[in-house]
DNA sequence: CAATAGACGCAACGTTATAACATTGCTTAC
DNA sequence: GTAAGCAATGTTATAACGTTGCGTCTATTG
């Protein structure tokens, strides 16, 4: 059998949403993690792959539950929260704090923080690059003399989708 | 004895930071309360006086420790979390979701959501208002979308007095 | 092959938040 | 005045989220 090695290649568009299976969002991850030594394991993997399916932020006692389902061996708190901290470190996922979920992001390669909108009525998330706030962040941060370390910005809404179904 | 009515107004400074008194807080939100014809309890009172005197976001268990070393009578975690959710409704008092803790708010005759500037060093957390973010993620918004119902914005990092003080 | 380091398993525990139901105290209607 | 209504609070239990500590396995790597 002759493997075809198709190197993964980050997206150009900083705004992509959607349009890349998760089994490409995977390979792409392995791709990075190979390259700066980071093992990416199986479990590792597999939460990575369960967060890209699920399509909204997902809690770690969901992720416990669904890696119960499938055919992998049951797993502790430890493990899984241990995985996404790793997963976390490399970039691969971010933690909606707002809702003590997870969710995987679209462009590890690049290090920054993220926006997020979250629908409060179907529990969608979208990921959004704006550097016009992480400038006006930056600014605000100098004027009060701050070092930053992390931003999040996470804004609750309902998403056109159920605004259209009639979503209250 | 005469009682002389002060009517306690809102502070000018849409970034005002520190300079007024915990009881000077406690009289506007009662003053706004009454006003809306919003009840603030004895309790409600006092958990917003805490916060106020805690000068850094504080957790709902830590307000139950508080309030069963003071004078007044224990209370359970439902009790502190109704009277927590009371206050946020009211907009005296915000959530840091990064750190499942409570903070006061400085202006509650506003409506709107602050940006959070935390310390990751000494904990102690900056209120500020920027409406040009607010603008920005209302623009980012409405290209997904999305109604906006709420915005979390923290930037977590160390303050101007703990990179004096040379913390890391 | 031995030494080592990183990843994982496991039990117990700690922290944060809510569900479900009971009680208090005040107001209003008859 | 007493019964109904209501908002706030109390009580008990439990759900949901996260961590500590320690032991074992496994994959390098020298």
């Amino acid at each position: 059998m002759t493997l075809v090695s198709i190197e993964p290649r980050p997206c150009a568009d900083p705004n992509c949403r959607g349009q890349h299976a998760p089994a490409e969002r995977v390979a792409l991850a392995m791709s990075l993690c190979s390259a700066r030594g980071a093992q990416l394991t199986e479990l590792r993997r597999q939460i990575l792959e369960l967060l890209w399916e699920s399509g909204r932020p997902t809690g770690a006692y969901e992720l416990i539950e669904a890696l119960k389902q499938g055919e992998s061996r049951p797993v502790g708190p430890p493990t899984v929260y241990r995985a996404l901290e790793f997963l976390m470190s490399q970039g691969l996922v971010s933690k909606i704090e707002s809702r003590n979920a997870y969710v995987p992001c679209a462009h590890p390669e690049r290090r920054h923080d993220c926006l997020f909108f979250i629908c409060s009525n179907c529990g969608a998330s979208a990921e959004l690059e704006d550097l016009r706030v992480e400038q006006l962040l930056a600014e605000d941060a100098a004027v009060l003399g701050y070092r930053v370390t992390r931003r999040v910005v996470e804004v609750e809404g309902i998403c056109a989708s159920c605004i259209a179904a009639g979503a209250a």
